[in-house]
DNA sequence: ACCCAGGGTTGGC
DNA sequence: GCCAACCCTGGG
């Protein structure tokens, strides 16, 4: 057993984190990671070699603590470099709390959103096939969903008493029947993630080509997989591709964005989707997050509602 | 037992 | 552009 711990401290990162506010806050790229103790974990892939990552931290801006465990010695250093990809430590948010607050619009965004970050997944694969199931459906039943494709085709990898489930590879996942995609609860959703396989599949370095485009010419790509619209293509390319641009419009994000920007109108999500670029540039895809969070934690969703 | 909505997309007009 | 149909699970 190869095993240790690494600690990540705030200063090494540019601007805010929270752990726990990030992982709750509904990002369609994967669901949550198993969860005990305050502790997260997942198998994340380093070079093909599966590692046991545990993370966890006390609050906002505390020390990450990340312990791993794998059955061969890997390069601690791409861990570090994956999971600061994963939570997008990368970035300076700084950036997007200076846009919240010059824009009066949006000055009550900030407290409820301090720390989060987007949380991508280690797979495009996985990110597609997840957004592709969140479509017309309820958080509780997606994240089921998820996890019995795992359990179902997934690779298992056993630590101790415990096994985990990897998600599955484009070739993998394609050999699932209809019926047994169904079987994991995602309806009518199982052609459309079996003929995205496919033409995931059959064309050369997909995943590698949409990262490489900009974010318009990868939308023009991307909304060509089946089961794929604006808004799953939105959320595809902001949580798989790391696309900031991005801004998934769904019934929430138009009610939010209609009530701050268009009070008392109808507005369709083609519009929103456009003045988003307009007005939010590359900072779009955080004040989606931050947005659709805000309107959660601060009762704003729910008198949305009633309207 | 019945009804309904759920972080949309598709196919038909 | 608009509109119904799409599976099916959880909650009224």
């Amino acid at each position: 057993m190869f095993s240790g711990e690494f600690i990540v401290y705030f200063n090494e990162y540019v601007g805010d984190f929270d752990l726990i506010l990030t992982m709750n806050s509904g990002q369609t790229s994967q669901p949550p990671w198993k969860m005990d103790d305050n502790n997260y974990y997942e198998i994340i892939l380093i070079d093909n070699i599966d590692v046991l990552v545990k993370i966890s931290q006390e609050k906002l801006n505390d020390p990450l603590i990340v312990k791993y465990f794998s059955k061969e010695e890997f390069n601690v250093e791409k861990l570090r470099t994956k999971l600061f990809y994963i939570f997008d430590l990368d970035y300076n948010i700084n950036e997007v709390y200076d846009f919240l607050e010059e824009n009066s619009q949006l000055s009550d965004v900030y407290e409820f959103n301090r720390g989060l970050r987007l949380f991508k997944s280690q797979f495009p694969f996985e990110c597609i096939i997840s957004s592709i199931c969140s479509a017309n459906n309820s958080i509780k039943r997606w994240t089921k969903s998820l996890y019995d494709i795992r359990r179902f085709c997934g690779r298992s990898v056993v630590f101790g008493k415990d096994t985990y489930y990897v998600f599955p590879r484009e070739e993998v996942f394609i050999n699932m029947s209809l019926d047994e995609l169904k079987n994991c609860g995602v309806g009518y959703r199982n052609k459309y993630m079996l003929n995205s396989t496919e033409k995931i599949r059959d064309s050369i370095d997909f995943h590698e080509n949409i990262f490489k485009l900009s974010y318009k010419k990868a939308y023009n790509e991307i909304i060509k997989l089946e089961g794929v619209g604006p808004k799953v293509a939105d959320c595809i390319l902001l949580y798989g591709y790391n696309k900031h641009e991005a801004y998934p419009v769904d019934v929430w994000i138009n009610r939010i964005t209609t009530y701050l920007y268009f009070k008392n109108q109808k507005v369709s999500n083609g519009k929103i989707s456009s003045f988003a670029h307009e007005t939010f540039g590359m900072y779009a895809g955080y004040i989606q997050l931050y947005l659709f969070n805000y309107a959660r934690l601060s009762g704003l969703m729910s008198k949305l509602k009633e309207i």
